[in-house]
DNA sequence: CGCTTCATTGATCAATCTCAACTCGCGTGG
DNA sequence: CCACGCGAGTTGAGATTGATCAATGAAGCG
């Protein structure tokens, strides 16, 4: 059990197996489940196919990206390991999305039909989601401004704190550490800011010129905390 | 009781005085509910205050809109009559935007906590909130590709015939009519495709000029609708 | 170890913004 | 009832941002 099941809703909710196991306890209620791994560059699922399963990632970066007629991609949203993948666990999608591996992952699949029926039978579970939810629909109104409205060097930069803030509230990061596993590719930075890769790098380039971060490997290293902020604009 | 209330949640769900009365019945359950106009170019009200109360637009056209600093607005998403005016009716807002009116409106004001209650011990009641809410997640989505990927003449052909499938799957405007109030200003249409209103009403005025929508007042007409659709890319 | 993907950089080009000037229509106060 | 003023729409010129194309080197992966 990693540091990313801490803060699972699966776990939280009492559903996944592996908690279970390592308590040697069985799960609060039993929910069948399967396990699956996806090397990285390669498509999870399709939401259309999605009716019977709600997915959850244990381990490594995915998205949730849209094919545009002609070549071009946007991405929708990032998870995380310990997020679910997709908050209608109470509805189907009507999507036509589909879900990508960053890195390679892990993930688990739950019954929709039990988990739904659970959720409703106790209003503290549901809220979880549901405000679980309501974090993903505020990222897609931020990237929206964004998107509409702001430059480039914002988008991204903005798109950078906003993925740090979530890696330090699940504790997947330490909160005072400014050199951080950043696992994106320029261009997943720049199918989610609906920047061309070239640009990014520029951009990027940029910063690093300016001293504000650097990057070696996957390693991100925030130098200039202050002077981050002031681009993005917080 | 107007066209719009047919499809209005708050009717759909019994709650609502005004079918009660109209009915010469009881509204199913008791909800605790205020009735409001607004002119207008108004605030209506910032999501951050709304605790108490879930918003659903009874006349007229509202949006939601994000300020960010400098001066640039965006509109986030539309209200049009019978809707909930944001879907956070189980939860809290946690957005920092505000509703606003788009021509003048008047909605209702229902009691969230109580609303809640109810929903929770009906899920039948509970999935069409969840089914609309994830409409609004689906719009979301479909903006942010748009905003991304897509050029000027696409984003606005498309959010025109977006709302104008939404008027009409709400019965508010005949499937076959071409010509429909359409009561968007060009400001509307910028704040919502990120681009300046200027660039607006050249893209418009390029389609009028190739005879395929025309404009008269708050009069739209589909004049060639095949046209429209492959502009947009549909 | 060979091949594919990724990052970098520069030159050029296209889309869209910004600014400015003008017109129109409508609502409102006098 | 009229005049005025403001918000809205139109149009054009010039400025900017970021895309596209191309070429090269580096890195990751099987």
């Amino acid at each position: 059990m990693g540091r990313a099941c801490l803060q699972c809703p699966a776990n939280e909710l009492g559903i996944c197996n592996l908690a279970a196991e390592v308590q040697g306890v069985h799960a609060r209620e039993a929910i069948a489940q399967t396990v699956h791994a996806v090397a990285a560059r390669r498509v999870i699922f399709r939401y259309r196919d999605l009716h019977d399963f709600v997915p959850v990632i244990c381990e490594g970066w995915a998205s949730r990206v849209a094919r545009v007629p002609g070549g071009g991609r946007m991405i929708l949203s990032f998870f995380l390991p310990g997020e679910l993948m997709g908050d209608q666990v109470l509805v189907e999608p009507l999507n036509d999305s589909y879900a990508e591996a960053i890195t390679g992952i892990r993930y688990r699949a739950f019954e929709r039909r039990t988990l739904r029926k659970m959720l409703l039978g106790f209003p503290e579970a549901l809220d979880l989601v549901l405000r679980r939810w309501l974090e993903d629909q505020d990222w897609a109104d931020q990237m929206i401004v964004d998107l509409g409205r702001r430059s480039a060097e914002r988008r991204v930069t903005r798109i950078i704190l906003r993925l740090v803030a979530r890696l330090r509230a699940r504790e997947l990061e330490g909160a005072g550490a400014q050199e951080l596993a950043f696992l994106l590719r320029h261009r997943h930075i720049a199918d989610a800011t609906g920047l061309s890769s070239e640009h990014v790098t520029k951009v990027l380039s940029e910063l690093r010129r300016h001293n504000i971060i650097s990057v070696s490997g996957r390693m991100l290293t925030i130098l200039d905390p202050v002077a981050l902020h002031r681009i993005a604009g917080v």
